[in-house]
DNA sequence: CATTACCTGCAA
DNA sequence: TTGCAGGTAATG
């Protein structure tokens, strides 16, 4: 499920329940594949007593930063939830760790598909992390110059190129077709063959479809809600994903639905072409 | 580069 | 029953 703008949700909406607050321990883990650096049972010893001092996001992993050096690092995958609750709250079977805090408060991580992942991390555990993965696209630092560089000689095409954690941080198979739909490129489209309008339409268009869905709180389609268990409302608001058949908002044509490195790919076929005047590509 | 694996649930 | 799902790692 989560992409960027879900994770950061994700993130966002724990940080007030979280910050200053003490995990008391884990009442359920029960699924010791989910605990990547660790054995269960040292996990759970080395998280009760920690205290929280901060919930953020790095690409698709939620980060609480803890005390005494640690940071726990959540990754969601295809179908994980991060979700506080009160003492009371009954868990359903899918929630596969619970952590219970100093207030009484519980956070779940649900996660029906049992991809979900997390790692506590020392600061060099926490620096690796961090250096596989690509800039964030909504720092300052990622300017059209940033993007233009990683497209610059690659032959792979854009669509998968834009998946590649290594490369860019947080896109994820919805947001990548919408930004190839609103900067008029086709997902086929070899990276290298993108001119300077191509990359400057595509970086703008990768922050605009990102900022939309943070402020409609990520796209609910099956199984993400947000951490007060709300749905995200950016599905509603798709432009390309999930609409093959459906006319193009731009020109009316059909989206089309392919497969690109074996993921859904959606796009327009008259606005997204590999080459001519609305290309933005070099000449093939 | 493509395929498979990891898991479960849902719709066609 | 088959295919598909927001992700990623491990194989040929």
């Amino acid at each position: 499920m989560p992409e960027l703008p879900e994770v950061e949700t994700a993130a966002r909406t724990l940080a007030p329940h979280v910050t200053g607050r003490t995990i008391v321990g884990v009442e359920r883990l029960d699924w010791a594949r989910m605990v990547e650096t660790h054995s269960v049972p040292l996990f759970r010893q080395l998280i009760a007593g920690r205290r929280m001092v901060r919930a953020h996001r790095r690409a698709k992993w939620v980060l609480l930063t803890l005390d005494a050096g640690w940071i726990l690092a959540i990754h969601l995958r295809m179908s994980g939830n991060l979700t506080v609750h009160g003492p009371d709250a009954v868990a359903r079977p899918h929630v596969h760790l619970i952590m219970t805090l100093d207030n009484g408060q519980r956070i779940f991580f649900d996660d029906e598909r049992k991809f979900g992942r997390v790692r506590l991390l020392d600061a060099a555990g926490f620096a690796a992390l961090d250096a596989a993965h690509g800039p964030e696209p909504l720092d300052e630092q990622f300017t059209p110059h940033t993007l233009a560089r990683i497209l610059s000689g690659r032959r792979t095409k854009i669509k998968p190129l834009l998946l590649d954690q290594r490369r860019i941080a947080g896109m994820g198979n919805i947001y990548a077709s919408e930004a190839l739909w609103l900067a008029q490129l086709h997902p086929l489209l070899p990276a290298a063959l993108i001119d300077a309008t191509g990359s400057t339409a595509l970086h703008a268009a990768i922050q605009a479809v990102l900022q939309q869905a943070i402020a409609y709180e990520g796209s609910s389609l099956r199984n993400y809600r947000t951490s007060s268990g709300g749905r995200g409302q950016n599905q509603e608001h798709f432009l390309a994903y999930d609409r093959a058949g459906t006319p193009c908002q731009r020109c009316g044509t059909a989206i089309e639905r392919i497969v690109v490195a074996q993921r859904s790919t959606f796009f327009c076929p008259l606005c997204q072409q590999l080459s001519g005047p609305t290309a933005h590509g070099k000449e093939l």
